[in-house]
DNA sequence: TGGATGACCTCCG
DNA sequence: ACGGAGGCCATCC
């Protein structure tokens, strides 16, 4: 689908340092209400490798605690690995690193 | 083809 | 602030 190609390919797009919610990446996808349909995309991540879904998380800075591609552990390490700051909350600080695509637009 | 599900988001009580 | 229900779109069986 070429749905997948553009939730991967704003997925892919996020910078390094910074982390996108599943509705900002569904907004830059082109349709809003892809929040689920993005969920879904990175749950069958055809390449992991590629394109870090470790950067997508929810609303609140938190990622699902139903699959976490291995652990909230390793995605906690991947992102401070990209220079990601955590709340004591245990959550990603989304107001300090959250991802603004209008750098990307600059 | 139809019904059910999902790594979500938002509103209402 | 917390809990519950609905909506939305695409995919899976």
């Amino acid at each position: 689908m070429n749905s997948y190609e553009r939730i991967y390919a704003v997925v892919r797009s996020i910078p390094r340092g910074t982390v996108a919610t599943y509705g900002q990446v569904a907004r830059l996808a082109g349709n809003p209400r892809w929040a689920r349909v993005v969920g879904y995309a990175l749950h069958v991540n055809p390449d992991p490798d590629g394109i870090p879904c470790y950067r997508v998380v929810d609303r609140n800075g938190c990622t699902s605690s139903a699959f976490a591609f291995g652990g909230s552990d390793i995605q906690k390490a991947l992102l401070e690995a990209d220079g990601i700051p955590f709340l004591p909350d245990g959550r990603v600080d989304l107001a300090a690193c959250q991802w603004n695509p209008n750098q990307e637009i600059l």
